[in-house]
DNA sequence: TTCTTAACTTTTCACTGTCAAGATTGACGA
DNA sequence: TCGTCAATCTTGACAGTGAAAAGTTAAGAA
């Protein structure tokens, strides 16, 4: 992995502290992750587009992980807007509320492949940051209550959802099904493993019939389960 | 990331040429991923596995995207023989076949997490590698035709279907749908997502569930297509 | 025998995260 | 007003990293 340049240190600042510094190295390293990647991620280039040492971030974030985590909520929320967004223009239209749920995951994954790629590696996060737990579930929940609109079941939260499964049939079963399938479909398609399907100009044509088909497929299993 | 503890250096080789280096490297990539994680992965440590200098590997495999292309050929290859290995048990059985890839993948993923997360890297591997391109060819293979016998048509090969699928009606679909499915599952559980969902103590239950829902809903739409 | 080339080593360089110790500052109580 | 104290930030050192360049060794062809 060849390094890339190095950006300069910024000029002094007149005061010894900064006074935002935890917002500055969160915006930084937003940066850094999109110009160089994931792989190219460092504290200390952070720690210099902020315009402080390297060791400044230390005190704010403890280490790597503790400064992605924040980033990784970022990207959380930023999804979960983005998904909301696209449904509400689909708003009533079952199969249209899926498939803008699709497109609008794997524009996300498109948009920030490095968000995206760090958001999914447990390996580097704290999972336990409450920031990030938050909205990771509020991405799920988004996720969760566009399958209930599917099924033509009333939304209900998540902690109601997960707890009393038992009543709920195979909801969870419709829920992962669909969530594996919106994932899977982006992680597949960033990490280019779907370009054995032959040419890769129409995924979002390809990934927009395969949702309308999934759509379809979980509406009616849902209307054979009413009589 | 806190730096590992370091092997020691071979005891010196007798002859200055190693006679056997690529696949020493090879072996020594795969321990090293395994014992340390893919952030803990470096071509130091494979070289002093080996027992040879730190630039030694450049002469084969050129840099780290070289020698992990090669390691994610090999993933590919042990995936491939693991879901094959599952799908034979459970021959003729169109659920039980579902149920035994879709629990195969995420063995691989709970077995060798690691490779599973390199294997999956765009930006970490070399697709051109022709190894590597077979490799994961061989998987989706076993994917595709898992599909077909769900939707009770012939086994094709994947030039078959990827070329002329303007005739082969919503096989596409399903595949993508089957293939998210098994794939989204594994990743989003590997990286810790699934825990949204309660405890997860029963994800293998979890997923035979959704599994056999699903393998149920293609079954019954490619009968509903036959008519 | 000599030439050539592949395989491997050594050295150097710029960079990394972590750590300990020191400098600067603002806030708060006396 | 003054001290002091804790939070914030800097400095410097350390061991490890990938890349590149130049050197060494062995083996096989001419």
């Amino acid at each position: 992995m060849p390094y890339p340049i190095y950006t300069k240190a910024m000029p002094k600042r007149s005061s010894y502290h900064h006074g935002d510094l935890a917002n500055a190295l969160l915006d930084a390293a937003e940066t850094v992750l999109q110009e160089r990647g994931l792989a190219g991620f460092t504290l200390r280039e952070c720690a210099r587009r902020a315009g402080v040492s390297h060791s400044a971030p230390k005190h704010h974030f403890g280490d790597a992980q503790g400064l992605l985590s924040e980033i990784a909520a970022r990207g959380f929320q930023r999804l979960t807007a983005g998904l909301s967004a696209e449904i509400a223009k689909a708003k009533g239209d079952l199969v249209g509320e899926f498939r803008a749920t699709s497109i609008a995951y794997l524009n996300f994954a498109e948009e920030y492949p490095e968000h995206f790629r760090m958001m999914l590696r447990a390996d580097l996060l704290c999972l336990d940051n409450a920031n990030l737990f938050a909205a990771a579930q509020s991405t799920f929940n988004e996720l969760t209550n566009l399958i209930l609109r599917q099924r033509g079941e009333p939304e209900i939260g998540v902690q109601a959802t997960s707890t009393n499964h038992e009543h709920a049939g195979n909801v969870i079963d419709d829920i992962i099904i669909g969530w594996t399938f919106v994932h899977g479909f982006a992680h597949l398609h960033l990490e280019k493993q779907l370009q054995m399907l032959g040419n890769a100009d129409d995924q979002q044509e390809r990934l927009l019939r395969a949702a309308t088909r999934l759509s379809e497929l979980l509406q009616i299993q849902a209307h054979k389960a009413d009589h």
